[in-house]
DNA sequence: GTAGTCACG
DNA sequence: ACGTACGTGACTACA
């Protein structure tokens, strides 16, 4: 009987952390060693392991000495980039790591990583194992075989992909035999590797002459061939020797001469306490929890102790005695899932309120707790305020919460729960009970009593934490008079909901289908075979193979069929248009009606979720379902609009901030051409034209405004002359023009967008007007990708920062005066500079004002926030 | 679970 | 030369 052919894992050890290194943003130690490599080496690996399951792992590393292309080679010589002091102190580490963790590391002078991993293979495959090379570079891609894949990464905008190339897959997208890559080389060389090539022929050229003739051997007999272009010719001719060469210096050896032993590397994950203390010393926290590491000599777990003693509340009387030893002391909060239990602490006393175990009214118990007499800290209080909402109870008196405190301290963290955050900012890691899916806290279950008891604890000693951490960065204000009281605005809209009209919506899908249908069978005749419209796949093998329309960019999987692509192909075909009306109509359907009645609850109304701590730049975000993104631009699209209604007797009343972005704009630059457009009152982006095609204001036509427009978003978002010729289709020079009269014009902006990365790079982080931070580590990265990307963020976030700063400050003014005012105004909904509020019809021209004032005067700045307004039946019509 | 696509500001 | 605008969430396909 044959064993199942073992696998084996062979990471090239300096390409990986090479690729990590420039594609992740900086961590460092706690010593401060950078290890952003390493931790990179390591989430890579822990991904394979999961993803491959090898039987056998080892690493190869390049060592600093000559090897044979040196000597062969004058051009292979010429001195390679010094390795950043940054990266070469992470080589080290790893090795230390690898040793810990028992995984085997080869290297040899004179041998090159690409070697090792060829002879590596060449051993695997005659013993019938399977390789998977795993490696940064694409120069090993000649070794796929069957046997052999390999597994390439890739590193974008802070995220590293693993790519497996099998044959099949490179044929794919090369077009050619993988072991033909070397012929390739010798083509176009390779300046990363110092392998000449011939000069003068790039890769398009290379491509071609390959797909044609087939290998290096086959171009040069062919060279009288009529589709070598002359031009092409003599550079191959005078390029000849240089080709060669290439070519042996492109050919990965497989005959180093080193002892491997492939069941040598035969290895699985076995903890160790070796490998727990240098992550412990590395900062490598998420890997020792993922991998269950643990020290040999157990120490003390640092598991945080709660000193106080808890005791049951089973009574109201108990209840009155709980809020009198409080004596008006903050009372920290942890609650059980729907409030079913309840764990208050204060200093030395901890109380539990369980709904089971209490022999009075629960509902009255919860207000006395709650209420404004009992001051009160928790984690995602705004939870908890919305969840005593739906018992009917209004809770008040809340001075803290973990959660925001953290977001506001770093917006940017994966997330705020407090089992992240206690080990981050106090020193200690809460306990884990299991959930046993009881609902008392009170029986028997003590550990799961232990843990809401620590959470509740938990929570003091964050604030302790994070109080003058909030006044260090300036920002106690934005928290204590923006962020905490927005929390009951944000329950209270929640549990509003946002009425909708039921049957119209399902009538809306219904009159969806037929079309869908009829466009299906007709895309289907017209493609001539049935396939899934909605796989990208299949769709772009319709539509660039069979039908062999011209293919533009490609992914990482196939090629693009985006609305971009698709709207460029229009003309050539009618199924396109018909693709992209399904398109449409589709997610209209499926997202949109059918999506939509879903969430629709008894109350015939639909509840979002607003969620205040994900976004990187201080806006909210709303989910299950997500009401920010309801469609509007276009008009079928639109017409769900009209299927969020007022209620009986009510109206909505619509007010949104007018170009708010640009406006602040205007302020933080101080720019004195844009403040005085503002000033003036006059349409900035026909303001922008006449600066930009220096005409007159009078002369601007509508397609000019609708270019500078364009304009005014991209300078927001930190614009590229590609992007916006892309976007409004004109040529990139074209472009870079608008940009730069732009930029002339208002040099005001010009010198604020400079500003904004020098003070960040700096500082660490840019902020908004309302000291709202967001860091910037990207800013000083040697990666040019993610420093341009830390550049458009630092230029953006103040500005999208500070409008979502004043649009939260607004929010608070306009509830408060509403309460007083219209106390049967409710608001409804926040789209990032727009508010909804439902209201009876005849108080609608007061909820209007009132929207428009508090909005407008939330803040006084160089240029007046002015908000427009609108009153009807459904958002369609108050819009 | 990831990728592609598309809805919004 | 690099690769190509900021910020979100939901749905479908596919491994």
């Amino acid at each position: 009987m044959s064993e199942a052919a073992k696998k084996l894992m062979i990471l090239d050890g300096n390409s990986i952390v090479n690729r990590a290194f420039y594609g992740i943003r900086m961590l460092n130690a706690p010593d401060g060693t950078p290890t952003n490599g390493v931790y990179g080496f390591l989430a890579i690996l822990q991904r394979l392991l999961e993803l491959e399951s090898p039987d056998g792992v080892c690493v190869t590393f390049d060592v600093h000495a000559p090897t044979f292309r040196h000597e062969m080679s004058e051009a292979y010589k010429a001195q390679r980039k010094p390795m950043p002091e940054e990266l070469r102190v992470q080589m080290p580490i790893l090795k230390d790591v690898l040793d810990a963790m028992g995984i085997r590391r080869y290297e040899l002078a004179g041998w090159e990583a690409d070697d090792l991993l060829g002879t590596f293979a060449r051993i695997c495959e005659e013993i019938g194992w399977d390789c998977r090379l795993v490696t940064g570079d694409k120069d090993s891609f000649q070794l796929i075989t069957d046997a052999t894949h390999v597994v390439h990464i890739k590193s974008r905008m802070g995220q590293t992909e693993t790519i497996e190339y099998d044959p099949a897959r490179f044929r794919e997208e090369y077009g050619f035999e993988p072991i033909k890559m070397i012929d390739l080389k010798s083509l176009m060389g390779d300046s990363s590797d110092n392998i000449p090539g011939v000069p003068g022929i790039g890769e398009k050229t290379a491509l071609d002459l390959l797909h044609r003739f087939g290998s290096l051997d086959g171009v040069y007999e062919n060279l009288d061939d009529p589709a070598v272009k002359p031009g092409q010719r003599k550079k191959l001719q005078e390029g000849e020797a240089s080709a060669r060469e290439s070519f042996v210096l492109a050919t990965i050896r497989r005959d180093a001469p080193i002892d491997f032993r492939p069941e040598e590397t035969l290895w699985q994950l076995t903890p160790n306490g070796a490998t727990y203390e240098l992550f412990k010393r590395l900062g490598f926290g998420r890997f020792i929890e993922k991998w269950g590491l643990k020290p040999d000599a157990p120490e003390q777990e640092q598991i945080f102790e709660c000193e106080c003693t808890s005791a049951p509340v089973t009574n109201a009387g108990e209840m009155d005695a709980a809020i009198a030893a409080l004596g008006g002391k903050t009372a920290y909060i942890w609650c059980g899932p729907d409030l079913d239990y309840v764990t208050f602490q204060a200093e030395e006393n901890a109380w539990v309120l369980d709904k089971q175990s209490y022999s009075d009214d629960y509902n009255s118990a919860l207000c006395k707790l709650f209420g404004a007499a009992v001051p009160k800290a928790g984690h995602d209080i705004k939870d908890i305020q919305r969840r005593l909402m739906e018992r009917g109870i209004e809770s008040g008196n809340w001075v803290f919460d973990s959660a925001l405190a953290a977001y506001l301290l770093d917006a940017t963290a994966s997330s705020y729960e407090l089992e992240r955050l206690c080990p981050k900012y106090c020193g200690f890691s809460l306990m884990d009970a299991e959930d046993d899916g009881q609902m008392s806290l009170l029986d028997e279950d003590v550990n799961r009593l232990a843990e809401c008891l620590q959470k509740a604890a938990s929570v003091a000693c964050l604030e302790e934490v994070f109080r003058p951490k909030l006044a260090e960065c300036g920002i106690e204000r934005l928290y204590y008079d923006i962020e905490l009281p927005l929390c009951s605005v944000l329950a209270e809209m929640e549990t509003n909901g946002f009425l909708v009209d039921r049957q119209a919506l399902y009538d809306f899908g219904q009159s969806l289908t037929d079309r869908i249908a009829a466009l299906q069978a007709s895309i289907w005749e017209r493609a001539g075979g049935e396939f899934n419209i909605n796989s990208p796949k299949q769709l772009g093998e319709v539509l660039f193979e069979r039908l062999a329309l011209p293919a533009g960019k490609k992914t990482k999987t196939g090629w693009s069929t985006n609305a971009d692509i698709l709207e460029k192909l229009r003309p050539k075909h009618p199924i396109v248009g018909e693709i992209l009306e399904y398109r449409e109509l589709t997610k209209l359907k499926s997202t949109y009606a059918d999506g939509l009645l879903k969430t629709i609850a008894d109350d015939g109304r639909i509840h979002t979720t607003f969620q205040m701590t994900v976004t990187d730049t201080g806006r909210l975000s709303s989910r299950e379902p997500n009401l920010q993104n309801i469609p509007v631009r276009r008009e079928l699209g639109a017409g769900i609009r009209r299927m969020f209604v007022a209620g009986p007797g009510n109206v909505l009343v619509d007010a949104d901030y007018s170009q708010i972005e640009l406006r602040l704009l205007a302020h933080i630059s101080q720019d004195e051409t844009m403040i005085n457009a503002f000033l003036s009152g006059e349409d900035i982006h026909a303001v922008t034209a006449s600066q930009v095609f220096g005409i007159p204001l009078a002369e601007v036509t509508h397609a000019q405004r609708s270019q500078a427009k364009a304009v005014n978003f991209g300078i927001v978002y930190g614009i590229s002359a590609f992007s916006l010729a892309q976007d409004i289709g004109v040529f990139q020079n074209e472009a870079k023009s608008y940009i730069d009269t732009y930029m002339a014009k208002y040099h005001g902006v010009r010198e604020y967008m400079a500003q904004a990365i020098e003070l960040g790079r700096e500082q660490g982080y840019v902020s908004t007007l309302f000291g709202r931070r967001r860091y910037l580590p990207e800013l000083t990265s040697s990666n040019f990708n993610l420093r341009s990307f830390g550049e458009r963020v630092a230029r953006n976030m103040p500005i999208q920062g500070t409008a979502a700063d004043v649009m939260k400050l607004a929010m608070i003014r306009v509830h408060d005066r509403l309460r007083r005012e219209l106390p049967d105004a409710k608001l409804l909904l926040q789209v990032h500079d727009e508010l909804i509020v439902e209201c009876p019809a005849a108080q609608a021209d007061d909820a209007a004002r009132i929207l428009k004032e508090e909005m407008e005067n939330a803040v006084h700045y160089s240029v007046p926030l002015t908000a427009d307004t609108g009153i009807g039946k459904s958002w369609a019509d108050a819009h």
